[in-house]
DNA sequence: CGGCTCCTGATACCCGGTCTCGACAAGTCG
DNA sequence: CGACTTGTCGAGACCGGGTATCAGGAGCCG
């Protein structure tokens, strides 16, 4: 089941970044793989809660952002300007999510090279690092309706 | 002088928008156009308050809505996950923030297009909206370095 | 087992942003 | 000009995501 697989790599993560594998962390990365789409830290509190794991809120928001630094787990930023986040691949990748059922899926740069080539040449200035993300319907969601 | 005409076309589109022209909404497009590259509500808030215009913090935050829903302003994330604004023209657009000044310019879409278009042939969405930031260094910081 | 550290939960706190409410002033109509 | 209507204002309470603090525990190593 791809759950157990999920977590499993995430503790292999962890143990190769040199971090204890605690149990409440084990319980956060089951929470996320449980989840479909984004989701926010409360999500994971409310999870948290309705299953009586004994996890605090400030634990959620530290084992979040270890999984970010480890890129197991990536911020976003909602159309609407609210933050959320979305388990992922661990390379450089972008979002493209479903303002229907909240999924997303990984994209890569594609030819995205190119036009940052064009704005450097454009603007003048050089460019380290960017951010894409996309908005749509998944297939699911369009089928559905 | 730059100020006044960025002001006075401001205003404008609040006329063409059917709202008030107040005083405290001059006020604010008047500190905006003060601001060299993004700022933040609270940026603008300090600024009111050593100028000792008698400014709300919560007017600020509503002249700041009435501004990014007439494209006057937008609204983007910074590299951190934290959120500033930046004075903008009104059509389709992206920017690129410079990490050193702070400075962000407005670059179009390029050939985004077919970028997104094979995302769309590879995963099955269909695009409503994107959002890309650039982030980097301007020329003026480069060659300060 | 002993002990050093890292980690945890509770809680207080911070900060960006929103809501509410009584007061006020912009535009309107007579 | 003056009364009215209603959009807007400032103050301050409030909210929610996220962080800091700190005493107590769990991991891991020897």
């Amino acid at each position: 089941m791809r759950l157990v697989h999920e977590t499993t790599a995430t503790l292999a993560i962890l143990d190769a970044a040199g971090l204890r594998r605690t149990e409440p962390r084990r319980a956060v990365a089951e929470l996320i793989a449980a989840r479909e789409g984004h989701f926010s830290a409360a999500d994971l509190a409310a999870d948290a809660r309705r299953r009586r794991l004994g996890i605090g809120r400030a634990t959620i928001f530290r084992a979040l952002d270890v999984l970010v630094e480890l890129h197991a787990v990536e911020r976003i930023d909602l159309p609407n300007g609210q933050h959320a986040y979305v388990a992922c691949r661990p390379d450089h990748h972008h979002h493209i999510v479903c303002s229907g059922c909240g999924r997303s899926a990984d994209v890569g740069d594609g030819d995205l090279a190119a036009v940052t080539g064009g704005i450097e040449r454009a603007t003048g200035f050089v460019i380290d690092t960017h951010r894409l993300e996309l908005y749509g319907r998944c297939p699911d969601c369009r089928t559905r309706a």
